[in-house]
DNA sequence: TGTGACATGTAATATGTTACATGATTGA
DNA sequence: TCAATCATGTAACATATTACATGTCACA
């Protein structure tokens, strides 16, 4: 069966860096630009044991009293992981939900006044989420290619709602 | 406790068409510029029997045979409706998530002819994605400001994806 | 009379979150 | 020695999907 968003996304880094514990899978997606990523100990061990039990990865255990586990990835988890990168489905092209899109189209429901602060809300707080979202040192050329990314769509989103307080003033 | 995201958009729509059916707020939400959203019978049928046991809504029963039941906001839905439209916590802000973004973070993985075809196929299925989102006719005032943004966001992809491209000739 | 749209629901499963629980290692 | 970070996990719960199951109504 084809992976999840998150196992091909955690095969890829567990791939790209060698040997990585849970532990660092899991900051390694706390720190990506999407802030709906929380990557919590809950998903993230139990993933893991997903993958090994698929045999996609192995682990390799430390012989220190700690017992760290390393995890490698393993051929069939390149073949899966290579698949999973090649899927154009829907789900991937097709345009990614918007919390803020999703309430914009009540607004009519609100108030002039209540929607007037939403929006102004809404402006201020995406503009305080691009501010955070500056390029990392030590990013790989890949890494940089996909916050550029995050950035750009960031940026759409501030003009956007800009342009629906302006089309916003015209019919209310 | 506060809303989801599909249940603020459920709420939305039986507040803003008056009498709705379960099935009508199926269809309704799949039409929505999303993909991702499919909303199920087994998603949206235990959803609306839970915005009733919390008395946001309320249900009448059609006498006939059929016994259609007709879904209507009360107060406390309206409330709770505007509660999570004027919500703009991190996780409505951020970033939303963007699983062409996820695999370009793992270009590097693949190799050049790989990845040459892995762009290719993304523009294209980025672009007819984009094609098929019109906007519809007897869209009202906020709906279209909505639809405009998913399709604002949607061609901002695909730019990015020809910047992808440039610059993913230069390092390879 | 039969087909397609209308209409409602359940069961099994998948996926992910929050909160809890534990212990080792490092450096001030 | 104490605090922060490293490190692994479980339990209860929330949310959503797929597939299945059932029945009505309009109309050709």
């Amino acid at each position: 069966m084809p992976l999840t968003e998150l196992e091909g996304a955690a095969l890829g880094l567990i791939w790209s860096r060698g040997a990585t514990t849970a532990y660092e899978l899991r900051k390694l997606i706390a720190e990506s630009p999407t802030p709906q990523w929380s990557a919590s100990a809950g998903t993230v061990y139990p993933l893991v044991e997903k993958l090994r039990k698929g045999r996609l990865i192995s682990v390799s255990i430390t012989e220190d009293k700690r017992g760290t586990r390393h995890l490698h990835i393993m051929p069939a988890g390149k073949r899966a992981f290579k698949t999973w990168m090649l899927d154009c489905s829907p789900a991937v092209t097709g345009v990614p939900p918007d919390p803020v899109r999703t309430r914009v189209r009540f607004l009519e429901m609100l108030s002039s006044s209540e929607g007037t602060r939403f929006l102004a809300e809404s402006e201020r707080n995406l503009r305080s989420q691009l501010a955070r979202m500056r390029p990392r040192k030590g990013e790989s050329w890949s890494e940089s290619l996909a916050s550029l990314g995050a950035r750009l769509s960031q940026r759409k989103r501030v003009e956007w709602i800009i342009k629906v307080r302006k089309l916003g003033r015209g019919p209310r």
